[in-house]
Formats: C-alpha cells, structure tokens, sequence
DNA sequence: GCTAAATGTTGAT
DNA sequence: TCAACCTTTAGCT
C-alpha cells in the first residue's frame, strides 16, 4: 500500500479525524506502551507527510504548540485503520496493534510499522534533513536532486528509489515512471539529460497527486487500456509494474522483470531499450 | 489450503 | 547479504 500518495493521505485523514481533539493513546501489542503514555491525554495539532514517513504534532492543550511528534514509517507491512463506533469504545483490536488512537467515537489503529516513535522538533528536523525532493510537497528542491543525479553512476532506476534523492516513490512509482519516459532504468543518472529530467520530475509530481485523490496508483493513458472509458480497471491500472509475460501495452512486446537493488524491477526491453 | 511474494527500511552479520 | 517487522494477496494445488 505505501508510496508516498498514501502517507499523504493518511496525514490528511488523521488530521480531519482525530485533528483539534484531546486523544487517548495506547499500545495493545505492547511494543510501543512507552511512546503511548508519551501522547496519551495530548491534543492532536498537525500532521505531516514528508516520502514516506508521517508525523503527527501533540500539544498539551487545544492552543498550545506542538512540543512532540509521532513519527510513523509503515514499511511493507504497516497499516491503518480507522473505525467510527459509539462512546463507549473501539472494538478490540485485531491482530498486533502498536498504537491505537481514539477520540470521541473515532479510533485510528496502526499495525506492523517499520518505524514508529515519538520526537522531539530537532529530531524531526533530522529526519526532514535526510530526505529529498518530495514531488507531493511545495518545499520540494528538483533542482538538488537533479545536480546529484546528473553526477551519478548509479543506474537511474536505483536513484529514484533512494530516498535521501527522491522521497515517497516506490517500486511502483519507479517502475511506470521510467516506461512513460521511455528510459532504460539501468542508464546511468550522469547520462540522464537535463531536459529528461524534467520530464522525469514533472511527469512523478503529476502521477503522485493523481495518485492521492484517487487513493491508488493508476498511471495508464486510457488509450492504453483494455476498457478505454470509466476509471481504470485494477488489471489496466499499470504499464509494467506486476505485468511479467504480458504484452506492453504499447508495442506488445512481453514486460520482463528481474532483481534489481534487493527488488523487482518491471519494464519493456522494447519502449525502454538501451 | 498452502506458499511465495509484495507498494520498505533497518540493523545485524 | 540477510533476517526481521507483520499482513494481505496472487497463484498454485
């Protein structure tokens, strides 16, 4: 589930539910029962999404300002799920539960993050301070993460993966963003040209904010679809990523895949040639 | 019904 | 380079 459009999302939902309100935090599961008590009791004041990591601001009053953040990372795995229920209380969770977060008749329950902890301003600071250009955010710096790539021998499709470059794109993003501009992803980033990346960037911003009003990765051009009209399909969602032995889309050519920096790596050896 | 793989990162070896 | 985190789903039988 997670590539940045999701966090985005998930920063945006927690804030509208749980937002301006005093929130009871615990740790079903335990793993977490410290940073819990942290928050317990504090007002929810702002969330933010940067890549792939959210942060959620606690004060100690409705006015006051922030002075702790959680800090959640989602991995593979992680998840949220948010239940509406009556005053009395949430269901018992289902399975393991680092944190859960109620308020009012509202509970967010988080599962299986990679990452989640509670910080102070200069810690999130640094975690800010390691993460590039982010294409869902205003702040983003493309012009910092071109003049990295363009001195990069590091193949462009590991670069857009490394998120102290570009953060928030995943495998799937990588994977349909180097279809639609026609690169191979084992060009080097020093032989990407600058008008390449460009388009590269632009084409990222428009598929991520796309990506967070529809809450899911589509990256087809309906021309390039079985079904033409209508929102696309879950089998039409995609050029190449998870599309092994299928045709392309656009020159019918088989898609291949293969291991590439510990993951898989989806493409047309025809529309993406060397 | 079972197994493998999956939109990710970290920390140990 | 690999295990761990932890759950869901696709693809088998």
């Amino acid at each position: 589930m997670p590539e940045g459009h999701t966090v985005r999302r998930q920063a945006t939902r927690l804030l509208r539910v749980l937002g301006g309100r005093r929130v009871r935090a615990s740790s079903p599961q335990g793993r977490f029962a410290d940073g819990a008590r942290l928050l317990d009791g504090r007002v929810l004041r702002s969330t933010d999404a940067h890549g792939k990591h959210l942060f959620a601001g606690f004060a100690t009053s409705e006015t006051a300002r922030p002075d702790r953040w959680l800090h959640v990372h989602l991995g593979l795995y992680g998840v949220w799920l948010e239940q509406d229920h009556d005053p009395e209380g949430p269901e018992p969770p289902r399975g393991a539960v680092r944190l859960r977060l109620t308020a009012g008749s509202t509970t967010a329950d988080l599962r299986g993050p990679t990452a989640c902890e509670v910080l102070t301003a200069p810690q999130v600071r640094d975690v800010h301070d390691r993460l590039g250009a982010d294409p869902l955010r205003r702040d983003a710096d493309p012009e910092a993460a071109w003049q990295r790539l363009r001195r990069s021998r590091t193949p462009v499709g590991a670069l857009l993966m490394q998120q102290d470059l570009v953060a928030g794109v995943g495998n799937v993003y990588r994977a349909e963003v180097l279809f639609r501009a026609g690169l191979d992803p084992h060009r080097p980033g020093s032989a990407v040209d600058r008008e390449m990346w460009d388009r590269l960037w632009a084409d990222l911003v428009a598929l991520m904010r796309a990506g967070v009003r529809a809450g899911r990765i589509v990256t087809t051009r309906p021309e390039h679809r079985v079904r033409r009209s209508g929102p696309a399909s879950r089998e039409d969602a995609h050029y190449v990523y998870r599309r092994t032995g299928l045709p392309c889309r656009v020159c019918g050519t088989p898609v291949v895949a293969e291991p590439f920096v510990a993951r898989t790596l989806y493409r047309c050896p025809v529309c993406q040639a060397a």
